[in-house]
Order: structure tokens, then sequence, then C-alpha cells
DNA sequence: AGTTCTTTTTTCGAGCATCGAAATTAATGC
DNA sequence: GCATTAATTTCGATGCTCGAAAAAAGAACT
């Protein structure tokens, strides 16, 4: 329930929240014949069959020939799926991450057409303003996929670190020279699209619900530990705070006051116990007071995994203060909202069984483990993908809501 | 932007959005003139007629007959406002807490129509049922108030403690005796109205909503210090989660690993540090693993604040150990959520000077109020109506959303 | 007292999206 | 070729909003 900003209902709202389900509802179960599209969104056969006509009409959806044999079909009038048309235009979604960055091109059915990855040096922002590289590589794609790139309806880029209130702008981030440069502006000047900026945190939770159906409509912290530490809240299944707001920095949530100096400047940050470069530090007995290591290798995580595996003492210790201040910060998440389940990704999801003891212990300790009871925890080794699904499913949904399900009746074009 | 859990759309639910709309307008700024309300809502002047008349006829809405010499006036047909009918219903509003208890009945437009407030002995309800000494008050109340208390509507409820995901059951609480027994089922059953449990903490951030203008479409944390720590949350002008999930328990969360003993029982929440018995724990030297006093009176509390501004070292180290750790609290809270004011109430109000610098120096030390910079931190003194006024509110927006906004046309039914 | 002016409120017809029920379509089975 | 079955469309009704024009209710002016 809107408390305040309602706005006026009326015919056309009814018209664009009705088609909005009907596309959401595609976006979830793929494609559909139009009698279970009515029972599935609850809409009358009648009413389905103005709306899918209108759309079709519109080149929004398609039908799909699927004139493969169908063994099953027993009697009756075959039925016609319906799903997106690939066609109705494309979307870029860029990541961009410390020492990595890659770029898709998806049409509106969601399906992947270009991609590629670059290494990021730590440097290349300093010479070249980030819109410039960005509208580099763009051209690049461009020059790969003429037709898909004509029809580019919108841009979306992943980042880490701090995004204003309205999202439109990089307040702070891991990643060198990036902060406070104009970045969706320029870029959405030069391509004539709108630009629209994402926290990684948050589309790691948007993208895990997406790929593990038990978490869809359940409250859910999503973990990331790797070389920082970041989270994700959903709320029965809604992304926490709209646009950008609201988006967490429970890496930078203070586990100890005064304590590990964190890559960010600050003292006892979570991400100061439990990131890579932490367990690194922990595990050699630099003193936690130490700079931090400007990156970890895989390779080098990976062997600390083993070496805590093998018995090593410090190694395990570092583990367990890692736990300590996982467990701690997710205990002070759930006094504020009583997350159902917790996932563990990213590289520490591997060290899971290190940290478990440690997670578990200090939720226990915490008035709200006690009587709600802890959440559902488990580590979810592969997430390679959470990020670009839940940044290709935020875009495509946005596309539906607010451009195709706005679309002025095809009969009213005519 | 509903994600999933969408409903279809129909000229039904337009109909109840817009009576919704004209309702919740009503609330918001009082009576208004059809024109006024038109240009408030966003509807035509058509449909406002419409509505009015239906709601007018339904005995929702009623006209202010306001005779007395209006001198402002100048030419044309005079306006006539259109307010809630007060004779449309009443509810009852109940709240609950450690040491006292008041009942109010309210009517549909929010006038208080009697009260009466109860102390509560600490073994109260170890004898007797909460419901049965809910329903003995309101049969009091009924003896009194007998024409409104026919025509009531809901029984509202404000408690203290932990309430479960769907907010009927209570699952912990710092009243004794209190927490897993049947209140709301067995008090609906006896007066056959919905009641309703509210958390004491997340009314309180609505209330002071209603009360301050400015923080009507904020996003605020309300933080509650007296003999216990809590907090409401509402962001861009809505309580965070709806129902009663989501609730916050900021004052069990934890501030120290393994610190000071809470009533809880846990150790290290920040009530253990900020609420009357810590500091009274804090100021005498009583070591922190001590039990915490029962209750401390208001003029106990009183004296301490007298006592650190008299330069007492203890007291004065008491108060700054409370905020620390509000202050990491806060810093903690924000990491999750940029809220961009914060609000002290209660007893500890008056101690916010004796508490400010650690305050915001915890809020400085962390990364997310270096770089979005602090929220805008004031006590607000008089706040003893805060509770009471979002219980009524929320209370009569929900009978204005969920029962009178969907009362079939006038029309239909003659 | 009557007329003009101004502002509020209502009336009227059109437009549009939904719905239920009935009709139509396109296959299978015999 | 004809009955059966299931998917889809057509049709008329309903209910809500809206814009424009009309009506209502006083104040101001002559």
């Amino acid at each position: 329930m809107p408390a305040l900003i309602r706005a006026v209902s009326d015919s056309d709202s009814i018209r664009r929240q009705n088609r909005a389900l009907v596309l959401a509802t595609l976006r979830r179960c793929g494609p559909l014949a139009r009698t279970n599209l009515a029972a599935e969104t609850g809409l009358s056969h009648a009413s389905i069959t103005a709306i899918s006509q209108d759309m079709l009409a519109q080149g929004v959806l398609t039908e799909l020939r699927e004139d493969g044999s169908d063994p099953m079909r027993i009697r009756g009038r075959p039925a016609v799926r319906i799903g997106f048309n690939r066609l109705a235009g494309s979307v870029v979604l860029i990541e961009l991450e410390v020492n990595r960055t890659q770029f898709s091109l998806v049409d509106y059915g969601g399906t992947l057409i270009d991609r590629f990855e670059l290494p990021l040096r730590p440097d290349e922002f300093r010479d070249v303003a980030p819109a410039d590289f960005i509208a580099g590589q763009l051209a690049l794609l461009r020059e790969r996929n003429r037709r898909e790139m004509r029809a580019l309806l919108a841009i979306a880029i992943s980042v880490q670190g701090i995004l204003d209130r309205d999202g439109g702008h990089l307040k702070w981030s891991p990643i060198a020279h990036l902060a406070d440069r104009p970045i969706a502006e320029d870029v959405a000047a030069a391509f004539r699209v709108p630009v629209t900026l994402h926290k990684r945190g948050r589309l790691l939770a948007e993208g895990s619900r997406w790929l593990d159906p038990d978490l869809r409509d359940a409250s859910v912290a999503t973990v990331f530990i790797g070389s920082t530490v970041a989270m994700g809240l959903t709320f029965r299944g809604e992304t926490i705070g709209r646009g950008n707001e609201g988006a967490t920095e429970f890496g930078h949530m203070n586990h100890l006051p005064g304590g590990a100096l964190c890559r960010c400047g600050a003292r006892g940050c979570i991400e100061a116990y439990a990131a890579d470069y932490a367990i690194l530090r922990a595990a050699y007995s630099v003193p936690e007071t130490a700079p931090p290591a400007a990156s970890v290798p895989a390779s080098q995580y990976e062997g600390l995994i083993a070496r805590a595996g093998a018995g090593d003492r410090n190694t395990r210790h570092a583990f367990n203060m890692a736990g300590r201040a996982i467990g701690y910060g997710l205990s002070r998440v759930i006094s504020l909202f009583d997350a159902t389940h917790v996932r563990i990704v990213g590289p520490g999801a591997r060290a899971y069984h290190l940290m478990r003891a440690e997670i578990e212990a200090a939720l226990a300790a915490s008035l709200v483990g006690r009587i709600a009871g802890l959440p559902a925890i488990a580590p979810q080794i592969d997430e390679k993908n959470a990020v670009f699904r839940g940044l290709m499913m935020k875009t495509l949904m946005r596309l539906d809501e607010e451009h195709f399900a706005s679309l002025p009746s095809a009969a009213a074009t005519a």
C-alpha cells in the first residue's frame, strides 16, 4: 500500500497494470499459451485475447510456431504459445568490477547476442574518462552487431560502491578513479538511450532470486564474500527500497569500533575481517592495522582455504574471525529485518565450512536469533551469473513496465 | 513497483484506489471543499462529485455546514467542505507498556471520545489472561460510551517486543507474562471486530511523521531511549515493511560481542548500554555483567542527567558509553538504509546533549557517514502522543483503505 | 429589486478496459 | 465425414473516468 504518493487511477492505468502483469508472468514462466496465461494472471480469457492481440500487433510479443511434433497432445485445438518478440529491442549490460569488466548485448527475449570481457587496469580511469572508455567498447559492440544495436533501448551498468539517493551518480567506489565522474549522463548523451547504474550487491540478490525458485518470494540476505564483502536484501520477494536508495553497505558496516583497518580507510568494517585481504593479513599474523593488500589472486585465496583445511592454526583463526564478523553483521541485520534465508556467495562460499560455527554462534547469541530462530544459511557455490542475471532481469522488466506496458493501443495508432 | 505479487486490475480496483486516494487526502489535509479535493488528488471535478456523492450517501463522509460568518469570502458560490463522518464508526486504541496501559476510544473522524490510563502491576498477566484483562477494560469503556461502542469497527493494540511475521502473535515481550498468550484472537472473538497488534517502536516512527510535517516524506530513524531502546524506520515516507514484518529490534541489536548484560539475557545489546538501567549501572560503577534493575523511576533518571550535568565523572562516562552504543548502532543502520533524519525521543531525549559527541563521532567514523554525510540528528522532547498518534492514524487509514474505500456503490445498493 | 459576475458543483455523453457467456476454430478419434 | 475436445475469439454489458457545458449560489453593482 503506497502511503501518500498515490496517483489517480484510470482506465489507462488498468491497461498498463494488466499489460505489465502479462509481461511479468511471461518473464517468470517463459512462453505460455493464452489459456495458461489467463490462469496464471487471473485475467479473463477475453482480456488475454485483447491484450495479446494488441501486443502482437505492436511487435512486443510474438507467437511461437512450434510445429515440432508434440506427442503429448491429445485432442482439441492446439495451444499456441506466446513469448517475447526478440526483435522488439535490445539492451547492453555492463559489469564494472575492480579488475575486470564485461559487456553483454541481450535482446528483449533475454537471449545473449554478444559478449566480451576485458581486464581493467587499476589506473584505467585515471587517464581515460569512464564514459569514454564505455563509449569506445560500445562502438566496438556496434561494429559487430549493427542490426541489434540499432534497436538499442537501454544501457545498464553494474558498479561497486556507494550511489547517491537517486542512483544516478557514484559517490564512492573501490574501483579507482571511478567515483564522482559523470558516467550515466555522458553515455546516455552519446547513445541517446536511458542509462542506469546499479549497485552490484543488490543485483546479486536480485539474480540469486531468479536462479533459485525457493528464494523468489522469501526474505533473503545474499552475502558476497571475496575481494569485498557486500549484501543484497530482498523482502518477501522484493528488493529493498526502490531505485537505488537503501543500497546496503554491509561490507563497511562496523563490526568492532576502532578495529582492523579497512580498504575504505575506516576501522573495524566487516570487510576488514572477512574479505580475502583480511584473511591473508590475519593468516600471516600481519597486524590488523597494516594497510590491506591491493589485490589477492584467486589462487592465493584458494591456497588459504586449503591451508586452513590442513589445520594451520593462524589461518583457521583468520577464518574464524571472518565468520565472527559476518555472523555479528548478520545478527545486526536480522535485528532490523528478519530474513528467512541467508545465501553466501562469491569465492568466500568455498570457505563457508570454516566460518560456519562462528556465524551460527553469533546469530544464536542475539535476541532475535533466539526468538525468531536462525535463518536458513547456505553457501551457493555457483553464482557466476548472478550479477548478470540480476542486471538483465532488472533491465528487461523495467522496459516491460515503463516502456512496453504503456504503449498506446495498436487500434488507436491505426 | 510490486515485483511479482501483482493482482489483476479492473474497474473495481480503480474505484477502490481513487476512493482511498480521496480519504487519504482528507486525512492529510483535513476537511476540504470538492474543488480543493480535485486539485489535491488530481482527480477531475466530475469524479470528485461522483465519489463524494457516493460516500455521503453511505455515511462515510459528511458536509460541514459552517454557517459561521466567513469574512474572507469574496464572490461566487460558497465552497462546502467535506470531512469524515464521525458517526461512521469508532475504534479502540490500547497502549500496553511495561508498567502502564492506556485505553482510548476514538471516532472515525479522529476525535478522542474517552480515555483512561491504568498502572500495570508487573505480575498482572501472571494471574489474569491478557485478553481477559483487556476485555474487562473494554466492558468498562462500553458502559460509558454505549452509542459509540456499538459502532466499533476495530481494536488496535500497541505492544513492546517481538511479533511474528504475520503480526498476529507476540513471541517475546519485556512486559512480563505477555508473550505467547493469545491476545488478538481472543479479544477479536469476544468483540467481533478485527484486532491488530502493533510494535510500539514502529508506531513511534509513524506518529512522529504525522507530528512533524518535515518528516512526512523523508527517510527517518526514530530512536526511543528510556526504559528500553527502540527504533522505527520510515523510508521516503513509508514505514518499512508491510504489516509487522521487518519490525526493528534496534535495542537488542548487538553493540559489542560478549558485552554488557541486557534485560533480554543476551550480552552486548545496545539497550544494555543506553537504556535507563544501563546508565544507572554504569554511573554507580556496578559491573556491566550485573543483572539490570527491574525498573528505574523517571525521577531517578532525571537525577542521573542532573548529576552528569553537574560534572560527575562516572555518570558522564555512562552517558558517553550510551552515546557510543547508539552512535555505532546508527552507523550500522545507515550502512543498510541511508536515513536522512534521526529523531531521538523518549526520556533519553533530555540527555541528548550528553551523548551527542559520541553519537556523531561514531557516525563520522563509518564509510557511509563520511561519504553520504551525517543524517540530521535532533532530539524531540515532546513526543508523549507519538505512539497514540501513530496507532490512531494507522488504524483509521487501514479502515479507510480496507473498509470504506471498498464499499459497493450506494447506487448499486439502492 | 434586478442584473451581472464569479466560483463551486453537477450533469451528460463519450471512451475504454474489463468480464461472462456464447460462438468459433482447429485439431484428434472413430 | 462426423463427433469430441480444448483453445481462442466475439459480443454485449458494466462501471469508472474525463472534458465540456450547464446549473447553482451568493456577492457586487446599478
